[in-house]
DNA sequence: CCGATTTAGATGCATTTGCATCTATCGACC
DNA sequence: GGTCGATAGATGCAAATGCATCTAAATCGG
């Protein structure tokens, strides 16, 4: 019998957790180290890459909301920093009298390709040596799993 | 030929990076909310949980700091008031005459067991279900020889 | 042994963050 | 249609955070 499995389900919640949060930090501070984010805090970039992201263009704040770990009042000012620097606009949502729409500025969109293109490199060159392509996928499929299961609402 | 393996690697990897961190936000955002971080910050709890778990029960600020996705004056800080609440004690390290090392109160203890308590099954509602015990150690290993690769320095 | 560099941690200060609250609109229900 | 609770987002304010810098102690090179 493997050793592992003498553990109990909760203890073996938790450790995985911890482990995959532990793996978030490490990774995180090297990240963050990238000289990229000396223009753009780690946070700002996220909602632009979102924002890219996005097929129609554009979102609704609270959307954005559930991508960041931030209370809905600092993405109010985070967006209203972005918007002061021209990188994002805000509308009135046509549907929706108390909603607003954010969408990407020409700016925005290129400081986002711009650090984005550095970004993906940096990850590549932690997540590449560390992992093989079947471990990649296999992790990319188990996270995927858990934040699909844990977001259900 | 399964269809994800014609992805290139750097895209491999940026994706897996993208959806470990998603995942990590949307399971924070969930224990962030639990009644008992009312009274303690995550990251408050984090530093008492590492102390804890140390075998000495001693640390020096910048191993805490290496855990903590924190810059080094906001830990620096964090250990202030978290001593001023008599939750851990400071001294100077006997072996080192720039260091300090911390450690635990007594109440700093039983503060982060009371916690902690309520943290575990937090984490096992949302963890548990999500992935079977086996997914569950496949992701324990992944994650920790991510963090064991990004570590290395 | 001495000066130069590095490292550990603290601190001043501006920025960011979260909590509580506020306003306005939406939706449900009668 | 009018009232009531829920929801979207903004804002005042206190607390937390990061950057740059400072001090002191350790380490390195000669």
């Amino acid at each position: 019998m493997p050793a592992k499995t003498t553990e109990s389900p909760v203890r073996l919640a938790a450790e995985t957790w911890e482990s995959l949060f532990r793996a978030q930090v490490a990774v995180m501070r090297k990240l963050q180290a990238a000289p990229a984010f000396k223009a753009l805090a780690l946070n700002e970039y996220d909602v632009l890459f979102t924002l890219s992201r996005c097929p129609s263009g554009w979102l609704r704040l609270n959307e954005l909301n559930d991508n960041v770990l931030l209370s809905q009042s600092s993405l109010s000012r985070l967006v209203e920093r972005l918007e002061k620097r021209g990188l994002v606009e805000r509308t009135p949502a046509p549907e929706d009298g108390r909603g607003i729409l954010i969408r990407l500025t020409d700016a925005g969109r290129d400081l986002q390709k711009q650090i984005g293109r550095e970004h993906v490199r940096d990850i590549a060159a932690l997540v590449g040596p560390a992992l093989s392509a079947a471990e990649q996928q296999e992790l990319l499929r188990l996270t995927e799993k858990l934040r699909a299961a844990v977001s259900v609402r």
